[in-house]
DNA sequence: ACAATTCTTGACCGATTGGTTATAAATTCC
DNA sequence: GGAATTTATAACCAATCGGTCAAGAATTGT
C-alpha cells in the first residue's frame, strides 16, 4: 500500500558497497551514493538509514556474496575432496581473485578495518566473525588433511590455520600497495609448497 | 632575522606523524592538527604548506624514526652477526614493537597505502622504496645464512624474503584489527620455526 | 630609533559534509 | 472517487572542511 519504490534496493545496495570498496568510507560522500545509485538524497536515507548503517548493510552484504564465495572450496567442496585439496583450491582461487584487475581494490573488510576498526564496534563483530569461520575452516581442512597423511610434517593446525590467513591477508595488502599480480601469484605457489613440505 | 618562530618544527612534525598514524588522514581535520600541535592555523600552514605537503612530510620522518628503526637489526648488526640471526633479530624486534600497546595502531604506511595509495602518488613511491630496501635487507641475509649453511633447506631467498615481508604485513594487519598479542607472538614464533626449518 | 622582515592572531572564505523537512506525486484500500 | 499511505523532489539546515587574508607583535640589521 502506499506508493511503490521505483528502485531495487538490493540492486543499489550492491552500488553502494562497490562504491565503499572503491573509495573508502570517509572518501565516499553521501552525495557520491546519491549520484553512484541514481536514486534521491531523501530515498536513500529512508531505505537505508544514516550512513553508518548503510555501510553496515553494505558489509553484511559483502560477506554474504564475497566472502563466502571466498569460503567454497573451503566448505562447499564434492564430496571426497582431500582436506589438502580444498585447501590448495581455496588459495588457487584467492590468488585468482587477487590478481584480477578488480583485485587492486583489495578487500573490502581489510580496508574497513584499517579505516574503521577503531570507531565502529559492530565492523569490529563482522570483522572477527569472518576471521572465525575462515580460520575454523581452514583448521577442519588441515585436520582432515593430517588424518589423510596428505602433508610431510603435519603442523599444529591452529597455528598453521592462522599462518594461512597471515599471508593472504599480507598478499591482499602488497596487490593494493601495487605489487605486481605476476609476483602475488609467485608468492601463493610459495606459499603452497610450504604447506604441503611442512 | 624577522622574528624567530617560537616552537620546535621537528617536534611539531612528530606530533603531526603521530596523530595520522592514529586518526588516519581524511579523520584528521586541520583543525585536529592545530589543537594536537598546539600552533597556530596560518603557523601551520606556513611551516609545512597544505595538508598532503605535510602529511608527506609526516611520512618521510616515519621512514626516518620508525622504518629505519625497524631495518636496524639487518643493516647495523654488529660484525660477525649470521644472517640467520639478524632475520630472527628482526622478527623478535618486530614482534615486540608489534605486541606493545602502540602497536595496535599498526603501521603509518600500511594505513596510508589503504587509505590513500590510489590518489597519492608520492605516497606510493615511498612506500614501494620502503618495500624494496626490506626486501633487499632480507634477501642479503638470506643469502649470508644460505653460505654460512644456517638454514635446513636455503630457499630461493628474492622468494622467502618476501615470503617473510608478507607474513609480517598481515601480522601488523591483524594486530590492528584486534588479534590478542599473544596469537601474534605466536605467528612470530611460527614463522621463525619456519625459516629455520626450510 | 627606524625600516625591513618574519611570525602570530583571529576573522574570514566558498565549498562540502551528513542529515532534515515541507510539499508534491503515485499507489492501494474502501 | 476519495481517504490513507508511501515514495520522490528539491530546497534547506547547521557544522565542518581545507585554505587565505589583513593587521598586529616581535625580532633583526643599520
Amino acid at each position: 500500500m502506499g506508493r511503490p519504490t521505483a528502485f531495487d534496493r538490493n540492486e543499489k545496495l550492491m552500488l553502494a558497497m562497490k562504491l565503499f570498496w572503491k573509495q573508502g568510507y570517509e572518501r565516499t560522500s553521501m552525495q557520491d551514493l546519491i549520484d553512484t545509485l541514481g536514486i534521491n538524497r531523501f530515498s536513500l536515507y529512508n531505505t537505508f538509514g544514516d550512513k553508518q548503517t548503510l555501510f553496515h548493510q553494505a558489509a553484511a552484504l559483502y560477506q554474504e556474496k564475497v566472502f563466502a564465495e571466498l569460503l567454497r572450496p573451503l566448505l562447499d567442496a564434492p564430496p571426497g575432496t582431500t582436506g589438502k585439496d580444498r585447501i590448495l583450491n581455496y588459495l588457487d582461487n584467492a590468488c585468482q581473485k587477487l590478481c584480477a584487475p578488480s583485485g587492486a581494490l583489495g578487500c573490502l573488510m581489510q580496508n574497513m578495518a584499517l579505516e574503521r576498526g577503531q570507531d565502529d564496534a559492530m565492523l569490529r563483530t563482522l570483522l572477527q566473525q569472518q576471521h572465525a569461520t575462515l580460520e575454523n575452516a581452514l583448521k577442519a581442512a588441515l585436520e582432515d588433511a593430517k588424518n589423510e597423511d596428505c602433508l610431510a610434517t603435519p603442523p599444529d593446525t591452529g597455528q598453521a590455520a592462522c599462518h594461512i590467513m597471515t599471508c593472504v591477508q599480507g598478499l591482499i595488502f602488497f596487490r593494493k600497495a601495487g605489487t605486481a599480480p605476476d609476483k602475488i601469484r609467485a608468492q601463493f605457489e610459495y606459499l603452497k609448497t610450504e604447506i604441503q613440505n611442512g
